[in-house]
DNA sequence: AAGTAATCGAGACGGTACGTCCGGTCTTCCT
DNA sequence: AGGAAGACCGGACGTACCGTCTCGATTACTT
């Protein structure tokens, strides 16, 4: 009857999800996800291994919670009354981000979840689709709005906005610079307009 | 004019090349970047370790050496006159190779690319690269027969186009269907047009 | 008193032990110092390379250990109140020994011990050692009972003794017949006794 | 008649073999056997591995010829009229020898040797026989002179002068000190004389 | 002068073992 | 029932030498 069934035995330990959280997360900003093994988040975390295999299932799915509790930067949408400024504002604070230590990083995790599916899945729950659902809000917003036409497609406009970025940070076949928010979001909304 | 510069000592083996080639395509179809070992690849290639390491610095070198080996599906761009057709039937072409083993070996490599730059790279050289330049033939084309505006960014209007794929590919968070390129070409090209 | 500090963490296994050592011993009869690797050694005891690591440093410690475990023959001195006949008896039985497998195994981890101080330190501690003591015993107990001068240097007479047997068996310049004992018993005492 | 019976092709180029000669000794003096490999041989002698094969049968064989030719110390017995004086310098000359790097080489040439018979063969013929030959004389004349019995094991009696100083050599539980000759002949010579 | 034959340099090759690292699993005791 | 400690098996890593092999280039002696 009563749902919180209070479980026997010694209570998992906050202090050890911390640290190990902490651990991850210092290595993985100075040398990347090559550093994160189970071993060495581990040792730095002064936890033991099978307390780490306990709580996470890989070395992944350690990094890609700590990279998301290191950088739970807020997803701020600011509502200027102007989709295309909400949208490139949005994107210019992603694209600093992805500048830095953050993008090398990220671009690792999404590396990793290639061969890890269930790496894959976390990253899109914890990482993708919270920013997919703000960034539907604006786009619904809009279209109330009428500063967009209805019948877009808009999981395929929002792709066209975002996965440039990633790809580039992926492939670094050109620069991420500061005015390409600018520039992809002109060259989308041109023919998406009502 | 141009001597050859004879080099002295045995020359590379062919033969070697080609069978590293090979089983490192057969491994990677049936078993993904996890079964190209570079252990596993010399053993099926009757190959001794240290030569494949002399030609190949990585795993990854040899698995996208293969890859592309083994796809090199010709890029194939008709002219149909009409710039949308050509985009279109290229995409249509590449998301039905994605869609098959070709595709999850494919976001392996880039995977593997993220923690290894020589890799991403030879990527970007071996395959990335020769397709944007068929595809800027293509846009150029279509802007000299007044079909498309001749101020566009043509390196960011083919991210918009083609990055949505490879990201879709790689995160899985919508399908990579039929209609994608449809729907991208039409979005992309309503603000593109002269 | 003496708590007997218990550590922590799984126990060393001594079947691992047990198995090492016999697989090593294996090895060296049948293939000499060259068969005993430790890929070998640790693929035939049925236990990982690291393990073998773990606990000895390298081959030839290996080697040695499983030599002396292997052999561990007696080392018998009767008293039989002469002291040439004692040192006789006990030189015929080595020699005997030396004369077969035991012998080329020996020369050849007294071989793989001039390239690795910790082997010759071991082999020492665990082969020669030993017998040296075993041998002074017999040698103070002859000089009580009057068989043998005071003031001989024991250390070198027992180089005298023993020397040509270790350097005939590794040099092999001469045969390690049967009457060697008796001969170099008699020269050296000749000189020796009271 | 004429014995040298001229072979066809190009001769053996003696600079070849000068150069493998100086190169192994080199590597000898300063790192010992490890460092002689066949490998580190040729390209310091600026000399195609096949020549080093083609000359000598083993990384051992060079090393022993290597050393023959660095280290050709005279054999010097001089002859004092006592065989006892006579004995005990050519060891002391020996033990010097012994003490500094020729003899840690010479240990290990004697390691190498007990895992490659043709070695030890080398090593017997090239540095133990022409040395043992020279004390035989001293031996001889000494028993013509009547300093000695005639009915001595000579053989074995070089052994319990000499083998103690290689037995030291390569165990070490005794340190090679400078009165070790004179203990050793007075003990040997003890019971030996008429 | 052309032919023959052995040698030489360079260096690629198949192979064996090295010593290390990490992933996962296990066993033991402590809390 | 956790958890810390740490030993264990397995598999791959990248490297070192081994001994063999193909090359083209030399260097003599033989016709």
């Amino acid at each position: 009857m009563t749902s919180a069934a209070v479980k026997p035995g010694r209570p998992r330990s906050e202090r050890a999800r911390q640290a190990v959280l902490k651990a991850a997360a210092e290595l993985l900003v100075d040398g990347g996800m090559a550093a994160v093994t189970m071993e060495a988040v581990a040792a730095r975390a002064g936890v033991s291994k099978v307390t780490v295999y306990k709580w996470w299932p890989s070395r992944g799915a350690v990094a890609v919670d700590a990279y998301c509790d290191h950088y739970r930067q807020t997803i701020v949408f600011e509502d200027t009354g102007d989709v295309a400024q909400d949208l490139q504002r949005q994107m210019k604070v992603m694209l600093r981000a992805f500048s830095g230590r953050a993008g090398a990083i990220m671009a690792e995790l999404i590396g990793q979840a290639q061969s890890d599916p269930g790496l894959r899945e976390t990253l899109r729950e914890r990482w993708i689709s919270p920013r997919r659902e703000a960034t539907l809000l604006v786009l619904h917003r809009a279209i109330e709005r009428g500063q967009l036409r209805g019948d877009l497609d808009l999981e395929a406009f929002m792709d066209e906005l975002y996965a440039p970025l990633y790809f580039r940070l992926m492939l670094q076949h050109q620069p991420l610079d500061q005015q390409l928010p600018a520039t992809l979001v002109a060259q989308a909304l041109a023919g998406a307009r009502r």
